[in-house]
DNA sequence: CTGGACGAAATCGTCGGACACTTTTACGAC
DNA sequence: GTCGTAAAAGTGTCCGACGATTTCGTCCAG
């Protein structure tokens, strides 16, 4: 399964020593205080990624990364394996922490896999939105999508994407959803063909969650399933027509 | 591959006895198999439930379990943050952790997520069944989770049932699948009310595997999917007769 | 000049101890 | 019996250490 080579992510990582060092400039472990130090730094490194700030196959080397975040190799180490249980990063034995990264197919099944997930999420929203004050934080939280867009703030749209997600799932009320869907790993094809996408793609895209809260809105369980369904062809669309250099080739 | 003296767990904690015959080669995908300290701790742990040694709502404590399985405190709790994230110990901060408990509605989210997901495995390994090996390999795998049943192994049924869904994602070829997919967890309630339910509700969930492996082995995809909807729908049912006193009330 | 053996550096996996903090429990006063 | 306080238990975090493995540079034979 591994490529002939052995990992040369010359192309993604920036060769520049010094560059990944305002890349961490910002990385200021700021969370709630209730979450443990790992958890911190999770977060951290995901807002790293969304940001812009950590790349698909750059080495996170633990004693660099304990220095800049300021937390002990064990606290780290917890917060890596976290993050690779999640599929953020790979580990291999002895050889490190890589974020990891998704090529084509990676990213069809994860969709595949994503679907009928947001689809019950939506189902189920749509039957539980009896109070208007649902229907209008998703409606809030879908706003906040578009806003973010228009501003080309990335690491915010991708931010308030997720929470989209999130209160999609509140709403419905199952619980189990949350835990399931892989959330934090599409932040990592998101983050990838964010800056590859044309500027009609990445509108599509955005226009699409809009489309989801008013369809979940409607109370219309149905609709709200094939408004996910139609959100979901349209990034598969966009996906066939990205070129094959959008791909890291390297697993 | 020198077991060292140290990483020998002299025993388990349960009559494990030596039902290591197993030897599953999963985990090929993730190139080197070497196995860490803590992802062994875990699976160990995994067993325990499924065998009974440990029950929903038990309080692991630290130093207990690094001293029966001589391991340390910093791979243990790699270990139960590996499982919390998975959702099957819940981590109290300053409190510790505690084996997960289902409520009836957390079965029934479980349940309701899991579906959609079979349904896609299902699908998906019909689609690609097209060498008659891999579907005898599946109908193989059924037909150990009825062996099991027979001889009333519970630790065994639920080990192969395990196997079952990992060969039909596998099958599938997604590889996102099997990374979602909350196996585990279902581990959870199945240990739990495999000991409650009734004679015929246990033989009619034993036969749904085979309903599967049959349906997929005939390449067709619908069909495989109402195997799998019927054989919810008939668990759903299972747990609809089941007392209340089945479901521990603490979260 | 090439190629393989050798060894040093880098990095990871695991362990044990240490201290701060929180929760739980035990105990004595009222 | 109730309440407050102190001790005990348990967890969260950090540090240092050692062994294991990979990586890379060096050196010598051909």
């Amino acid at each position: 399964m591994a490529t002939t080579a052995q990992d040369r992510p010359d192309r993604n990582i920036a060769p520049a020593d010094e560059d990944a060092g305002i890349a961490f400039a910002a990385l200021e472990t700021s969370g709630p205080d209730g979450a443990s130090a790992a958890d911190k730094v999770a977060e951290t490194i995901i807002r790293g990624i969304r940001s812009g700030a950590f790349v698909p196959g750059q080495h996170l080397v633990e004693h660099d990364l304990t220095r800049r975040l300021g937390i002990s190799r064990g606290s780290l180490r917890e917060a890596l394996k976290h993050l690779a249980a999640a599929g953020i990063v790979t580990l291999n034995r002895f050889r490190g922490a890589y974020i990891s990264t998704l090529d084509r197919k990676s990213v069809l099944d994860l969709l595949q896999t994503l679907e009928p997930l947001c689809r019950l999420a939506a189902h189920l929203a749509a039957q539980h939105c009896d109070s208007d004050e649902k229907a209008c934080e998703l409606q809030e939280a879908a706003a906040l999508v578009e806003e973010s867009h228009r501003q080309r703030n990335r690491a915010e749209y991708l931010e308030m994407r997720r929470q989209f997600y999130f209160t999609l799932v509140d709403i419905g009320g199952n619980r189990e959803l949350e835990r399931v869907m892989p959330l934090s790993r599409t932040d990592l094809f998101r983050a990838q063909i964010e800056v590859i996408q044309t500027e009609k793609q990445r509108q599509l895209h955005a226009s699409g969650y809009g489309k989801i809260a008013r369809a979940v809105a409607s109370r219309d369980p149905r609709a709200a399933e094939r408004a996910v369904q139609k959100h979901f062809a349209n990034t598969r669309k966009t996906i066939s027509e990205l070129p094959e250099h959008a791909f890291p080739s390297s697993v």
